[in-house]
DNA sequence: ATCTTTCCCACCTAGGTGTGAACC
DNA sequence: ATGGTTCACACCTAGGTGGGAAAG
């Protein structure tokens, strides 16, 4: 009885439609959250602080996920794709690329493959509510580890990829959404990146306020 | 060459032994990590808050493990054995059995699971690394969920399960350390409990500095 | 009266922001 | 001189403490 209790627990984990067997895969749907948010950024094209420490991006890469075995067990994993063979430069208002690539020591500069916190887990875990990749963080010198690696003044895709962990490792799926290109820099270059990055990352509130501050005061009348 | 990549950033997950096949679950060993601290406590009566929307635990529970199969997938799961069939009451400084326990509802009372939310990982993930239970939270009301609901006043001892997520589940093992007992409370009753908790935990550390403010000030010499 | 619970609070831990000056 | 990077910092978010008054 105590036993039974325990199974249940686990189970629960499971608790979504579990249509078994059928490898649902060919319905699988991934779509990118804050996806109007992301176009905001990328219309006036989008810049990522990188930091020797690593620093986290806003707006935060997170997809809702269908289509996936409840019961079957996946990891997701993310990486960045040099978006192009250029160096960039923002010069007069406008980025504009300047020479090629610089490509740390091989070929093709790779940061890493990000692990997605909650991997591995069941299809249903994922499934129940949008996989958010808020903890990953993006430096431009390799330390330590866990963190993406980064050329500063390149332009990059992130890329997602669903891998399923059964008893011999494959591939799922690759997504990857424009919408969220950037360049990596270590300070911004764009004001008007600055201005939205205030506006809707509750962490940078202080400078929301001090904005504020700045707009004509109301009248004190007696 | 891209998938590779890919299969090998999650096999890195497995970097630890991986001497496959055997189960080598009979040398499986659970040990409890801040053993000392967690005796302080329990040799004057450990006492755990519990509130509406639940309290974390201090000390937290905390396990070094070894002995299991990298590469099988297991979950960690805790819940709380009621330790006996009292009520406790504190009176003249000391806790004193005060009738049979109330057992909510049915006969005997149990708050449901706790699952780590690390959970399912490898056998390697769990071993690499003490598992910490800190954001587990003990309530007197059942609310949402992911809280533990206990009886104010009743002693409990944590037990903590290893199950092994397969094709089918199987229970690996139960352990349970008398020296994390403690009796669920809404208020410390023996100051001496507050005292220790205030000492070693940092989220108390504004009432540690408050204790050193009522030592004697260090006379200042011209 | 007494015992137990609830609620708000000041004060922390822990860590995520862009700023602006300094550095290279 | 110029452009890119680094660092300390003030100011936030987010949430974990026990205290103490009030309520049940």
């Amino acid at each position: 009885r105590c036993m039974s209790r325990l199974l249940s627990a686990v189970e629960s984990e499971l608790q979504a439609g579990r249509e078994k067997g059928d490898p649902t895969e060919r319905e699988l749907r991934v779509t990118l959250e804050d996806a109007e948010l992301w176009r905001k950024f990328r219309q006036i094209t989008n810049e990522m602080i990188v930091t020797k420490n690593g620093r986290r991006m806003f707006p935060v890469l997170k997809v809702s996920v269908s289509g996936l075995d409840p019961s079957s067990m996946y990891s997701f994993l993310l990486d960045f794709v040099p978006a192009d063979g250029c160096r960039w430069k923002f010069v007069n208002g406008e980025w504009v690329a300047a020479g090629r690539a610089d490509g740390h020591a091989e070929g093709r500069g790779h940061g890493g493959i990000y692990i997605h916190p909650d991997s591995p887990n069941f299809g249903a875990h994922w499934m129940k509510a949008a996989v958010t990749f808020n903890k990953v963080k993006l430096t431009n010198k390799l330390n330590g580890g866990g963190q993406i690696l980064l050329n500063s003044l390149h332009k990059y895709e992130p890329q997602l990829h669903i891998v399923c962990v059964g008893s011999r490792h494959r591939l799922v799926s690759n997504v990857s959404f424009s919408e969220t290109q950037f360049i990596a820099v270590t300070a911004y270059q764009n004001e008007e990146i600055t201005a939205l990055k205030i506006k809707y990352n509750p962490f940078a509130k202080a400078f929301l306020d001090a904005k504020d501050s700045t707009l004509p005061l109301p009248s004190h009348h007696h």
